[in-house]
DNA sequence: CACGTGCTAGCACGACTGTGCCAGCAAAGG
DNA sequence: CCTTTGCTGGCACAGTCGTGCTAGCACGTG
């Protein structure tokens, strides 16, 4: 992962590598929404984030690198984001704090979205990417987890909390399909809407001698 | 559609020209399955149908005609194997005999969906398949919707009608969606106790006074 | 200053793409 | 029989693809 610190001795290094694969991968991401994936080739990607090939080969050697690092670096977007998601004290309203990142409701989830269906239209092409969608499902269901954990007051492993998990992550990932499928601009209140409908009902169902502490960071 | 018959007059007309567009698709979504919907073009899908690049032309001149014809196709044998359901007696029953149908449990419906996705991540370049994309969610939309009413036994323009539409639609759509990042045969009863659940649920808040025919068809 | 290195810019190659075009074939109509 | 027509098989072209390779530039370090 890092593996860069230890290169102090004697290098120029002028650029910032990071920066420079996160300005590709954005230029990946422009293009997968503006364009679809099969638009995306080194040429094109280099062109959008207004460097020459032979730079960005310098970083990215081959195709296949520059596309895991665009899906790998949308995971991470996306994963810091909800981490950094400032929860309410009211328990159904952290819920929903929390889930409504999982929804393409702005520019920049609708993105993530696309990228991601995307992603899943080329694994069979580049299995890496099936590892990281499997990967980024995965920390979508425990985030559904905790919060379901949290909401219906029942420890992780109960067996309730393991169906109203899938079934909520289920509707989540229902309601983003759905909402990518519609213009931008649309409403999107009947998604929201729903989601916190689903919320209240968990909360409802609370077991009444439970941990009040939400813990769903 | 046809036009076909208006012209008996006097042609060789030696093979059928719709079994060939079939036999076509059919390559299109087996490449689009096993090697992703980067590998499909007009020569790989003319070698796996076992046609010629010219033969293929002769259908499908362009290779957009191809996509939309196999992307069409798509959504016709599944409205056509959903209106084929027979459907049981018991109401719950029949309900789910139909929602199976949306979600990719066999392999032929695994396919479908994965067609599916490989149209919403193309549809940004070919704009005709946004149409064909809209339109098949639009179709399942009204399945939802008429299983709903009939579960519940209201209209089908009736508020809670709508909501409870949304969220089954969101809810099988989910499902549909980790059932097909799951392994092909990896169990999938618990995608369909899911739904079973939120049928038995609709049914349990059914109206006391309302039409108990199902007509759903 | 000169050296070394990270980086840029671009050429070249072979493979593959979609599509235009045409020669040849088999079969149905006269 | 011959002609017409649907279809096959394939060549050709211009464009794009991923990638190997190299010459030159700019800059941090000695």
């Amino acid at each position: 992962m890092v593996a860069r610190a230890c290169y102090l001795p004697a290098v120029p290094r002028t650029i910032d590598r990071d920066a420079r694969k996160a300005k590709l991968a954005e230029a990946v991401w422009r293009i997968i929404v503006e364009r679809g994936i099969g638009a995306v080739s080194v040429r094109s990607v280099a062109e959008e984030a207004g460097v020459v090939v032979g730079s960005l080969r310098h970083v990215f050697p081959t195709r296949a690198e520059l596309l895991e690092f665009s899906a790998e670096l949308m995971v991470a977007r996306a994963t810091e984001r909800i981490q950094a998601t400032p929860l309410p004290a009211d328990l159904g309203e952290a819920a929903f704090a929390l889930l409504r990142h999982l929804m393409p409701l702005e520019q920049e989830s609708r993105a993530e979205m696309e990228v991601y269906i995307a992603l899943l239209a080329e694994s069979p092409a580049l299995p890496r990417l099936a590892a990281i969608r499997d990967e980024a499902n995965q920390q979508i269901a425990q985030l559904c987890g905790q919060v379901v954990a949290a909401l219906i007051g029942r420890p992780l492993d109960d067996e309730r909390t393991v169906t109203e998990t899938r079934r909520l992550h289920a509707l989540v990932d229902g309601l983003a399909l759905h909402l990518l499928v519609q213009p931008a601009d649309a409403d999107t209140t009947w998604a929201t809407d729903l989601v916190r409908a689903d919320i209240a009902r968990l909360i409802a169902t609370r077991s009444p001698d439970s941990q009040p502490a939400p813990s769903t960071d």
